[in-house]
DNA sequence: TCTCGGTATGAAATCGATTACAGGAAAATT
DNA sequence: AATTTTCCTGTAATCGATTTCATACCGAGA
């Protein structure tokens, strides 16, 4: 079953057939009946690698990310695909494991399959195979990682406004003595979020006490190392901000240690929102990125806009609350 | 860059080069050193679209699922394109979103970028669908449901062995009076998830009432009211089994709201090992499928067996030991 | 009536591989 | 030395689309 069956079939040629399938030049009405009427009645359907081949356009859009079992990216591959299949385009989903070396092997595998876009949401990044991607003129969008270009976009997380959310509901729940526990200094995002809470304090007004940034590892013996400390201070905080979730349920853990409760004694906000958040006790309130508009957003900043040079698009971080946070215990 | 210039440069026939790539036919010595230097030199790869017009094989394997942001999935997913890429494979990852009627989109994709065979992970079949690709001759291999034929291989999960073992657990614990809360009895997994531990009793000389088998939904509140209404029995379990992570979960919660402890007074296991029972507390015991095996299980019956005829694979769930059960209390 | 311009269509080249077939050279057999 | 095999290589058809270019047709304007 292939193109010229159907153009027997209709009468026509092969051509009129590929401009009816693809409505790239006009036909005359009747034509395109017959042409239509051939292709159901046959269940044709082109075959794309030939098309791919004809055109030079493979209608698969990449995505690399670090690891699909990273809780983090599920919801964005969900994304990414759905849109991408709302607009007839396929996707090729490549894992580097976290390890910088792998990225060729991913790097290769969108050239060799000759795909019109690549979303890159991975950490780690080798210079040389992306000039390799902008040598061959292959759009490329990164998540929240510097230059944009002729043909690079970028997705850029705005935490300002969901961490100004979070300091402003624990304000208005009264607290004052708010303490931040971090991730891993070394890692860009966790100082970027932190600089995020310190800015939304100086904002309010508010000011730190270095007794109350804590340094964590993104993991919930981290959180729970330092809260441990924090709790060993004469004035404790009544609220802690966490850098991400684990790290938050090790603060809470450490706070139930030291016999205390959630939030009635201390609140926590954690940053994320993974699945766990909802279904710990109490339920996490955390900031939130939504990840399926990280996905959606890639796709189109790749293929709607991939005509024009580049562009920076902004998604805002957004304040989940559930029931980890509560009105600032009075009585200590 | 094409085959063309290689064969230019290295002064032989695109039929050599082509066979120098793929080592299809022997080619003397020095004429391979020559291509290869070729390739190398000019950083030749081979379009693949052409390739597959070529020899009729993509390259590509169609992985359906119902839901990557299923926490089931993503460690399936990983191990499928693990080893896939180990074998120059490409995947093709398609989700239903639980809706049966998008099976049709996932298979037609499937066989417009004409993949090599499908790995069929959802419950939602559509009958005739299937009948397509088999009629065209497209290996598939499914998740636990069913039919084995020509073509047709199966990964069977056979539970008995890590329920086994669990009961094993329990009563080398002294736990003789062992409840279990099921999931949806419309679901077949769930169903089978029962008969297993009800065979595994049997097994153990050991008899189940029918106030020991509650009704779940695989959701935690299903798991909470089907244990607080155990837990209304003059003479409570020792141990629960769930039949999933979540469902016990609410088994937990609904032990501690009733003011008992996890696992001084009643042991619970669970079943699936999500990434969340291991971040509980206590830990979650529980029986756990390797879904990395799946994976790596499924594309393996498509690539390498898929000259064969189907097959069946069987699969062992494993017990994992953490810290929800205990001695059994022998003071109730 | 003749020419012009626009629309609809077809013929054929093209994309970049694979592969059937044929043929030549070298090695093995008689 | 003649013949048969074996091994290597090239020619050209093929896969199934897209797309350029040429052309036939039609109605409109001169």
């Amino acid at each position: 079953m292939n193109i010229r069956e159907i153009a027997k079939k209709a009468g026509v040629s092969t051509a009129t057939v590929s401009r009816v399938v693809n409505g790239t030049a006009p036909v005359a009405l009747r034509t395109e009946q017959r042409v239509r009427k051939a292709i159901e009645h046959l269940g044709y359907y082109p075959n794309s690698h030939a098309r791919t081949l004809g055109s030079g356009k493979s209608q698969m859009y990449g995505l690399i990310i670090s690891d699909i079992s990273n809780p983090f990216f599920p919801d964005v591959v969900k994304h990414f695909e759905q849109i991408a299949v709302e607009h007839g385009q396929e996707v090729l989903i490549a894992n580097t494991n976290y390890q910088p070396e792998r990225m060729k092997t991913c790097v290769r595998r969108m050239l060799e399959r000759k795909v019109d876009g690549v979303a890159i949401m991975t950490s780690e990044m080798e210079p040389e195979l992306i000039q390799i991607l902008k040598n061959r003129g292959i759009p490329i969008v990164f998540l929240d990682t510097g230059d944009v270009g002729p043909q690079i976009s970028n997705i850029l997380i705005d935490y300002d406004h969901g961490v100004d959310m979070a300091i402003d509901h624990l304000t208005s729940l009264e607290h004052h003595r708010i303490a931040f526990v971090s991730g891993p200094p070394s890692l860009t995002s966790a100082r970027t979020r932190q600089e995020a809470f310190l800015k939304a304090l100086k904002r309010k007004g508010l000011k730190c006490i270095s007794d109350y940034v804590g340094v964590g590892n993104h993991r919930i013996d981290g959180g729970q190392a330092a809260m441990e400390r924090m709790l060993d201070l004469s004035v404790k905080p009544t609220a802690v901000f966490a850098s991400n979730d684990l790290t938050a349920i090790g603060v809470i853990r450490a706070i139930h240690a030291a016999g205390l409760r959630v939030p009635e004694d201390i609140s926590v906000v954690g940053f994320d929102d993974i699945e766990l958040s909802s279904f710990l006790e109490p339920p996490l309130t955390t900031v939130r990125v939504s990840r399926a508009e990280i996905g959606t957003r890639a796709f189109t900043a790749l293929y709607t806009e991939n005509k024009n040079s580049g562009a920076a698009f902004k998604i805002q971080a957004e304040l989940v609350v559930r029931q980890s946070t509560g009105p600032a215990s009075i009585n200590r």
